[in-house]
DNA sequence: CGGCATCCTGTGTGATACTG
DNA sequence: CAGTATCACACAGGATGCCG
């Protein structure tokens, strides 16, 4: 850890925002954690909400999963069944997410005023 | 814009957190936001602070403003001097980011009582 | 059903050099 | 100072096929 101080990437664990940003860089996270707001979800239950591929939802999930954002839970059935859930720091996610329904709502309303000029 | 209504990309402008992950995607865009939430900024100094290259900087700058988040101000002198501050709906944008600042440090604490296992 | 391995591609990001 | 232009590259993310 020596160049990587210089940039952002090193002020992960100190900075919020870089902080935060690393753990949401997906392009999904914030889909899935939305998902998993909503109560636990089995994996395909997932993967149909959000239209995503089973390679890339399992790669952010596992990375969700690492992060402690994720709950994991596999039950050894046939067929397997394995449902996923937020963690308790998952869960302080939530006013984050609401926020940023709020002011997504807003920016959709903004777009559709048009008032903005490209395109 | 035919198949991509299939995917996740098609939501933007329709789901606000598609949108605003859309928007805030850049692995820079989170802490532009809060530079410029701190007040008027000059190119350089949103470089010094947020230590990044020119060209990234400009690209995520030129985006931003396309999307009406940041307002660009040109002042023709030499030598030349331009200032970024956000529009209305940038500042809008603030509360999501004091939720996140929130958050961040939440989990900055959370990772440092090695409540999670890797590494 | 849930997942992994593999391959492949787009593009986001960075380094560098040049311009007004 | 504030860009633009170009090149290079790593990596996220999609497609496909196979496995327990």
């Amino acid at each position: 850890m020596k160049k990587e101080e210089a940039r952002a990437k090193g002020l992960f664990g100190k900075c919020p925002y870089v902080t935060a940003q690393q753990l949401l860089k997906g392009k999904w996270a914030i889909l899935i954690m939305h998902e998993l707001s909503l109560g636990t979800k089995r994996f395909k239950e997932l993967q149909r909400n959000i239209d995503i591929t089973q390679a890339t939802l399992t790669t952010q999930l596992r990375y969700m999963e690492e992060e402690g954002l994720v709950h994991r839970e596999v039950y050894p059935e046939v067929p397997p069944r394995v449902e996923y859930s937020l963690t308790p720091i998952g869960e302080e996610f939530l006013p984050v997410l609401k926020s940023i329904e709020n002011w997504g709502n807003k920016y959709i309303d903004f777009i559709k005023q048009g008032s903005y000029g490209h395109a």
